[in-house]
DNA sequence: TAGACATTTCTGGTATACAAAAACTCGTGG
DNA sequence: CCACGAGTTTTTGTATACCAGAAATGTCTA
């Protein structure tokens, strides 16, 4: 998509990795000049490193103000998570038509590994081979477009789902939501999975309390922005 | 979202508009040089701009190879219609619920300015008209981050559902479309809303058809990108 | 005449220099 | 002690200069 000069394109990929793992926390203001020396280049591709993430959403610049990693209000974690839901739900609902039998295969390894990850009750290594289950049906929708789209929009929210996990029982039972969806791409039931994807990733009710209770303070931004 | 310095930010508007509107077609070049010496600044916000533009897709640049105005290939412009029915479904089905009345009464007024124009058969005036209803639809969903998405992924379709509008019959039938929308939304019938916007936007069967066979050359890439 | 190789030219990628605006500091006055 | 303001500093926005890679052209040879 958007390709730029390589060392641009570098520091687009090392940010975002940063922004993803938490290495970098929305709030975390971004010097051109710090960034530009740390990365031994001048401040061209760090500008329009930064230029290229805002345009995905996942830093924000000022005018004349710098650039810092996104952060949301309340309003945008609810809009998102919203939409998110949707895109994912219609990921399951195509790939349960459309998946190839041997990348149905692979997701019911995937199912499994999760599952051992889960008794380990290792929520790192659980986060890991969750992305890896949901990239995979990304990929069976055979929508690249749609599979982009997602995957941008969970970027963004990487940050916030990130912290879901590690509360205590969240392991199990999105695993056990997993062992659901699987059964229900793998029979071709289409609706039903996406139903279960929607329910999977939504975040409503009490489970937005609980989110909002322990997002860090600095991770969402006051009303007035 | 992404703000850049002032000029800049000039030139995206200018340029998104220019692309939007069918002033420039796909394939187009945009070369740096040109552009700056037109606009009457330095290459830096041009360069910028184009930048922008890149993330939002409008625009493509390959590396030492410069940038044009997006074109897809078919199996994209398949895709993204794909993505854009789900869309503007998921708007039309949270606007049933959520939409104020003084809006519902906006939407209407919005219904008859389209009959009327339909009337006159002028393509171009109910063109227009058309973008407002769905615009409305949008604002109505109270969802801006939903709103955004559609109408990024609605700019990069623009210069393709452009052109279905010139075909005989199909504002009449549009139209027609709308009022069943328009009624199910004025009645909060949320799913009736987002089944009907979905099969107003999808193009499928033989509407794809006839949309591939009206898009001039070059509007696509051949399948070797 | 056709094809391949070399050269030239053009365009994009990067670095640096300069200008302008915001943030910070420090001092003064209430 | 706090508030306010002028001057300094820091940092972003823009312009320009320089470099490198790719396409185009021209020439030489088979």
């Amino acid at each position: 998509m958007a390709r730029n000069g390589k060392l641009a394109t570098d520091l687009v990929q090392k940010l975002e990795r940063d922004i993803v793992t938490g290495v970098l926390k929305p709030g975390d203001k971004l010097d051109e000049r710090s960034l530009s020396e740390r990365f031994g280049v001048s401040r061209t591709p760090v500008r329009e490193a930064l230029q290229t993430l805002a345009g995905s959403g996942l830093v924000a610049t000022m005018p004349r103000r710098g650039t810092i990693v996104a952060s949301i209000t309340v309003a945008d974690l609810i809009e998102m998570f919203e939409v998110m839901a949707e895109l994912e739900a219609m990921c399951a609902r195509l790939a349960a038509r459309r998946m190839a039998r041997v990348d149905v295969e692979k997701l019911l390894a995937l199912g499994g590994e999760c599952d051992k990850l889960q008794e380990h009750a290792d929520a790192d290594a659980y986060y890991e081979a969750n992305v890896n289950f949901h990239e995979v049906i990304y990929a069976g929708c055979r929508n690249s477009f749609l599979e982009r789209q997602t995957k941008n929009v969970r970027n963004r929210l990487a940050p916030y789902r990130r912290l879901q996990l590690h509360r205590p029982g969240r392991v199990k039972k999105s695993n056990a939501e997993h062992a659901g969806i699987l059964e229900a791409i793998s029979t071709g039931d289409a609706e039903r999975a996406a139903k279960l994807m929607h329910q999977h990733v939504a975040v409503q009710g009490e489970a937005l309390n609980d989110l909002l209770a322990i997002v860090p303070r600095g991770y969402l931004e006051p009303l007035a922005s």
